[in-house]
DNA sequence: CAGGATCCAAGATGATACTG
DNA sequence: CAGTATCATCTTGGATCCTG
């Protein structure tokens, strides 16, 4: 281990700039206005149809879920699952056991905003 | 408690949507491609300027960075204080008790954005 | 320095219609 | 049903210039 050579950087913009593009990360893959929520709904309706999702996801139109589901899907966090068997053509999604990665994330944001709008409703009075 | 009326209403649709329109409202405030970073640097700076909390933002331009404090400010997660006795006028931004109880969801993206990096380097060979 | 005002380009979105 | 195609629209964002 001797040779081991450590760079002795800045130590606050270091861990700083570590937390940040780690969250950065994250946000670039899992953000925006609906991936969550698809992501969400997905992991608690187990399989689920297109049109069925689109109907639990209030206020997302055909385009928009369809290109997002190309993106979750390429990412991992879902599976298109084709049942060629029936006509017309029934087709699934699932999420993947990848997306339960995010679980503590989930977990965070929604106990977050329970209590943030806890904290508005308040504030209102 | 023969009485009580229970409306047996779906119960995976509800648990689903508590989650989901908390998870909805917690995007909603601290959604999109900057809020979470400017907090998270204004937080582990304690008190910071204006134009080096734009250079500690990688990309982000002072109208849109003028613009997400305002907000931020408007939800309590930032305060803007102003030191009128020098000349030109110092501003500084300083995080809030508020924005410290955002420490899980940023622990938790973090965690998972540092993960997710490593899964797809992984991918690449 | 700390922003506000303006202009413009680009991407996201909604609505509607259409297809296998 | 499971989407795609197209168009009109609206919003964002960047670039630039300006000011107290």
């Amino acid at each position: 281990m001797e040779n081991t050579i450590v760079l002795e950087e800045p130590i606050t913009a270091q861990k700083c700039s570590e937390n940040l593009s780690s969250v950065e990360d994250a946000i670039y893959v899992i953000g925006g206005k609906w991936k969550l929520k698809i992501i969400i709904v997905l992991q608690e309706s187990g399989n689920i149809r297109f049109n069925e999702l689109q109907r639990n996801i209030q206020g997302i139109s055909a385009r928009v879920l369809s290109n997002e589901l190309k993106d979750l899907e390429l990412n991992g966090f879902v599976k298109r699952v084709v049942h060629a068997e029936q006509t017309p053509v029934v087709v699934e999604y699932i999420s993947t056991d990848y997306s339960r990665t995010l679980k503590p994330v989930i977990m965070a944001l929604s106990q977050w905003g329970r209590t943030h709008k806890r904290k508005i409703k308040e504030d209102m009075r």
